[in-house]
DNA sequence: CATGAATGAGACTTCATTCAT
DNA sequence: TATGAATGAAGTCTCATTCAT
C-alpha cells in the first residue's frame, strides 16, 4: 500500500527533533516571561519554525505548557531517584550530596525556572497542581524526609519532625533558584551570595546549628506536639 | 444641572477611599491570577466601581499593578520596622520572635501574596526589580544578618557567613508564603505541615542543627574561603 | 448608590436598538452566504459597529447564528397562529387564506432564507435540529394537517392520509423560498414562475386536482393572466 | 531509483478511479457537513489518500466542490434520462411512474444531497448557477410540465397552468429529500411521514383533489395501509 | 505519482482603553 | 466624578495549500 519511500535522513531527523527544539523553546520563555506573557508565535520563531507547526505537534499553548512541565520534571525525578539509591556513607554525606547535586543539575539550570512558573501560574491550571503535587513535591519531600529518617534512625541525627524539617532543608535552594529567575535575572543589587558557600552554609547550619554551646540539652522542640489541621 | 452641593461627608470619605479600595482588589486578584490573567473590569467590578473609574485613579493596568507592588511593599517594610525595634535579650531569642511575628504579620496575610507577585513578574516590569530590591530584600536581609552579626559578636552565635546564613533562615518562611499562595491554594494534598510547628523546627534547626554531637568542635565550613563571583 | 445620570436618549435608542440591528444584519448575510462563509466582522460592519461590539451582545458567532433562528422563527409562529385562530369559513378558503399570508410574510421575506440556512446547517448544530423541529417543524405540520382534518370532519374534503397530504401543501411554497434564496438570487434564467399564480394553482391542484372529471366546470383559476415578473 | 516497472494492472486502475474515489468522498462529505465545515484533509483521508494526493487531481478546495456538483449532476441527468424514455399509456400513470422512480433513483439516494448542496451554496459559487440551471432543473421540469402537456393534450388533464403546476408536482419530493440530509439526518422526531404513502397521496392529490366532489368515486388511496417506519 | 511536514493568511474572540453622556 | 457602550489591536488556533523527498 504506502510507497514507502523512505524520507530523506534530514527530514526524519527534524521531525523527530522537533517536539524537544519546541519543548525547550518553549522552557525558555515561559521561564523568563510567564506563560500568558509568552505568545505562541515566538515559542515557534524560537524554535526555528512557523506558527502553524507548533500546533502539529502540541494541540494548544496550555498543553504545550504541560508538555515542558513533565518533560522537564520527569528529569528531575529521574536524577533524583538515582542519587538516593545506592548511597552508603553518613546521612550527612548523603544530605550535601543530594543539595549539591539538585543545585547541579535543576536550581542552576534553565529547569530551575519551572518552580518560577509552576508558583506563578498554577492557580490558573488547577490539572497542573494536583500534578506537580504528585510528581515532585511528594517525591521530593520523600527523598529528603526519608534521608531525614535515616540520620535518625542510624543515631547520626536528633529526633527532629521530618515533614518540617524536610522543608526547611529543602526552602533555601528552591528559593535561591526562583530568585535567580525573577529579581536574579535583573540586573539589580541585591546582597551578594556565594552559590557554592550557601549551599555549605546552609549544610553546616543544618548540621551543627548557629549555636555555640558545648553543654547542649535535649531540644525544646521535642516537646511540641504534633497538631492536626 | 442642579445646582453644586458641596459633597457630603460620606461621598467625600469614599472618594478619598477609592484609590485604596482598587488597590485591595487589585492585590487580591493580582496574587489570585496573577497579572494578564486578571481583567481590569474585575478589579472594578470587585472594588464596587465600574470600568472606566479605574481609569480615572491609574493611567493602566501595568500602572497599577505597580502601584499595588509598591503601596504593599511599603507596608511591608513598616511591619519590618516595628519588628526590628528594640530587643534586649538573646540573639536566639529575637530570631524566634522575628519569625514568629513575620509570619503572623506578612507570611500569612495576604501581604504575602506579594512575594509571588514578585517572583512571577518582576522579568516583564524591570522597574519593579530595583525598587523591590531596595525596599524590601535589602531591609530585610539586614534585619536578619544584623541580627545573626549581634549573636556572634555576643558570643552566642558560631561564625558562620552572614549573608548565606541569613538566607538559609529566611527561606524557608519566604518559601512557606510562596506556597500559600501557590499549590497551596489549590484543592491538592501535599506533605501535611504544621505552620507553628514548621517555626519552631526551623528555628530549632538553626540554633542547635542536625547533628546530634557532644564533642562538638569549629565548623568546618569555616574554612571555606569566599570566591567571588 | 449610582449617580443615575439618566443616559442619553440617543445612547439609550441605541443601545436597546443594537442587539435587532446585528441580528437583522446577521440574518441578511446568513441567508446570504450560510453560516460559516459569513464573517463576524462583516455582521458588525452592516451593522454600522465594530467587531467587538457584536461579542457586547452575543457571546460567539454560534450563538448570534441561533438568536437570528430563534427570534425570526417565533416571529412566524406567531403569524401562524394568529391566522389560524379564528377563521369560520369553509376549510379551501381557509388553506388558501394560508398559504397566501405565509407567502407575504415569510415566503417573500428575507425571514424566508431561515429555512435555507436550517437545510444548509443544521446537520453542523444538533441542538437547533430539535429547537427547529419543535419551534417550526411541529407547530406548521399541525396547523396544516389541523386545517385537513377540519376539512375532512366537515365533509368538505375527501379522507386523505392527513400527515402526508400536509407535507405535499406545504411544500411547494417552501420550496419556492428555497429556491428564492438560492438559485432564484442568481442571475440565470430557469422556468420563469409567477408566484400569484404558482399559489392559485397549488391551491386549485389540490383542491380540484389535475383530472379532467366528466362533470367539473371550467377551473376559475383558467381566469388568471400570466403576470411577467 | 528502482528500475522503472511498469504498473501493475491493479496499481492502474486504481489510479484512474482516485479522483471517482475522491469525488465520491467529497459529495458524502459536502452533503454531510456543507463545503466550509469539511476540512480538505478528511475528504482525502476519506478516499485512502494523502492530502498531498487530492491536490494531484483537483487544484483546490473551491474546484473540488465545483466538480462534485457538475460530475454528480451529469448523473442526475443520466438518471433524468432513463425516467424519461418511452411511455405510452395514460398520462397520470406516467406522472406516477416518474414520481416512484424519481425518488427510488434520485430522492432516496446520495445523490439526493446535490440539492442540498446546491442550495447551500449556489449564491457563493454563481457559476454553479447556470450549469445546475440548464443541466437539471430545465430537463426536469420540461419533463414534468411536458408530461402535463401531454395529459392536457390527450383531455386527460385539465387545462392547468404547467410551470406552476409542475413546480407544485415536484415540490413534495424534492422537499423530502432537501429534510432527509438535513433535519432528517439528525436524531430528531419530526412528524412521522411514510415515504411510499407520501407519493401516493402526492399522485392521488394531484391528480383527484382535496374537495369532495359529490358523484366522485373512492379514491384508491383509501386502501393503502399506514405502514409503521 | 504519493506523501505529510511545513507554512501563513485569516477567522474568532478577548480585553485594555477611550469617551460621550 | 462616574458610567458603560464602543473600539480595535492583538492573541490563539485552523486549515487550504505547497513542496522537498
Amino acid at each position: 500500500m504506502k510507497p514507502s519511500l523512505s524520507p530523506s535522513p534530514v527530514r526524519q531527523r527534524r521531525k523527530q527533533a522537533r517536539p524537544q527544539e519546541l519543548l525547550n523553546a518553549a522552557l525558555e520563555l515561559f521561564v523568563e516571561k510567564g506563560f500568558s506573557a509568552t505568545r505562541s508565535e515566538e515559542v515557534a520563531t524560537r524554535a526555528g519554525v512557523s506558527k502553524g507547526t507548533l500546533y502539529l505537534y502540541f494541540p494548544s499553548k496550555e498543553e504545550l505548557f504541560k508538555a515542558v512541565v513533565r518533560t522537564n520534571i520527569s528529569a528531575l525525578i529521574a536524577e533524583g531517584q538515582q542519587i538516593a539509591d545506592q548511597f552508603d556513607g553518613p546521612s550527612a554525606q548523603l544530605l550535601r550530596l543530594l543539595m549539591q547535586t539538585w543545585w547541579q543539575r535543576v536550581g542552576d539550570t534553565h529547569a530551575g525556572g519551572i518552580f518560577k512558573i509552576i508558583i506563578a501560574e498554577v492557580r490558573n491550571f488547577p490539572e497542573l497542581a494536583q500534578f506537580y503535587t504528585d510528581e515532585v513535591v511528594l517525591p521530593a519531600h520523600r527523598l529528603v524526609s526519608g534521608t531525614l529518617r535515616r540520620g535518625i534512625a542510624r543515631g547520626e541525627f536528633r529526633a527532629v519532625p521530618v515533614d518540617e524539617a524536610a522543608h526547611t532543608l529543602i526552602a533555601p535552594m528552591m528559593l535561591q533558584a526562583l530568585i535567580k529567575h525573577s529579581i536574579g535575572a535583573c540586573p539589580v543589587l541585591g546582597p551578594d551570595m556565594n552559590p557554592s558557600l550557601l549551599i555549605d552554609t546552609q549544610v553546616d547550619l543544618m548540621l551543627h546549628g548557629l549555636q555555640r554551646e558545648p553543654e547542649r540539652s535535649a531540644a525544646p522542640v521535642a516537646k511540641v506536639r504534633r497538631v492536626p489541621t
